[in-house]
DNA sequence: AATTCAAACAACCGCTCCAAT
DNA sequence: GATTGGAGCGGTTGTTTGAAT
């Protein structure tokens, strides 16, 4: 049995608000407030409008001391910062944002904020693939290629080890002492993420370096070299926060680190790391004639397959809570465990 | 000046959560 | 414990606006 609409379709109003409407809804509320029941607002106030709608009007353009646009560099700074730490939540966003909306955050965020991060990979992928004669901006027509993880996890991932190695080399992509034990499978998969990093010619420290023991790279200097607060006895950070030692605030029981983490130099290797996020997802994109270079999946029953499974697993255990931080899955799996850094854009 | 295209924004849709019954 | 229905949320779509040709 499916759920009652929550109102009459075929008479409610759709489409943009009239000023007419507008006055009435605010002059309304402002006087008497929603009631605790928006369904049944618009019918009090003579509004042919879905009480949904009226919420959503409300909240996002008629209610008091809302700002739209004009975002600052600091706003654009804790977007990212929380973005990259609990994902599209935007309503746990703007609630760090006073006077922003959820919807003005995710507008700008799909529309602006996210291009002019990612807009360097676009530039360098283009540089890097001109001379292949491939459209970087073209697999193939056929999404499939990057199936398995969501396209917002994949782009967390991304920016995440993008941004954190841009900005400090020395961070925990770089530091074997701060990688948490990963399960059989997911070294695994790094493995072959490390084969196919060979296979696009990337001399690429963070990817040489993922497995400890098994980099074909030159042994990396000791965590004290990297960072004296680093010693072997240090246990990983539970709150995952590789950069600072300050409590993670919380909101809604979700971490939120909104502090900035000095920039420092790039490194020499940072064009090779953006070279390798520039493909995006390489690991997950493999053509068919790639393939092999999983050797895992001829260990879990020979199917390639598996790699959707392992991709889907990794899904379907986020997606109960529509997001990256579904904590349970993510402690647990140890793999993508320092979410909570700061930057500085 | 007209047309095309992309960016920006507003609003809707469908889902989950949760309190009330 | 099961059901119901409103609130809230995130993803997506539709519309508007402005730049480029």
């Amino acid at each position: 049995m499916g759920r009652a609409p929550c109102c009459d379709k075929a008479n409610v109003k759709k489409g943009p608000w009239s000023p007419e409407e507008d006055a009435t809804l605010k002059a309304y509320i402002e006087e008497y407030g929603t009631g605790g029941n928006w369904i049944a607002l618009p019918q009090k106030i003579g509004l042919k409008r879905c009480g949904k709608s009226c919420r959503l009007r409300w909240l996002n353009y008629l209610r008091p001391n809302i700002k739209h646009g004009g975002f600052s560099e600091e706003e654009d700074n804790i977007i990212c910062n929380l973005y990259i730490s609990i994902g599209s939540r935007w309503s746990i966003i703007a609630a760090q944002l006073p006077g922003r909306t959820d919807n003005d955050i995710k507008n700008y965020w799909n529309t602006r904020l996210k291009k002019k991060l990612l807009g360097r990979r676009k530039q360098s992928a283009n540089n890097g693939l001109a001379s292949s004669g491939q459209d970087p901006n073209d697999n193939g027509g056929d999404d499939s290629h990057s199936q398995g993880l969501s396209s917002s996890a994949l782009e967390r991932l991304q920016l995440h080890m993008q941004l954190q190695s841009l900005q400090n080399p020395l961070s925990f992509y770089n530091n074997p002492a701060l990688w948490p034990k990963l399960h059989p499978f997911q070294e695994k998969m790094i493995q072959s993420l490390q084969s196919l990093n060979g296979m696009h010619n990337i001399n690429n420290p963070v990817m040489q370096n993922v497995l400890p023991g098994q980099s074909t790279a030159p042994p990396l200097k000791s965590p004290q070299d990297y960072n004296p607060q680093i010693n072997d006895s240090i246990p990983i950070n539970t709150n995952n926060n590789f950069m600072d030692t300050n409590p993670v605030p919380k909101v809604n029981g979700v971490n939120i680190d909104q502090s900035n983490v000095t920039t420092q130099p790039a490194s020499t290797f940072q064009a090779e790391l953006e070279s390798f996020l520039n493909n995006k997802g390489v690991g997950f994109t493999a053509q068919e004639d790639q393939l092999p270079q999983f050797e895992y999946l001829n260990t879990m029953n020979g199917s390639k397959d598996n790699l959707l499974w392992w991709a889907n697993e990794f899904d379907s255990k986020s997606a109960s809570s529509n997001s990256w931080d579904s904590t349970p899955v993510l402690q647990s799996e140890g793999m993508f465990q320092d979410f909570e850094l700061g930057y500085n854009l």
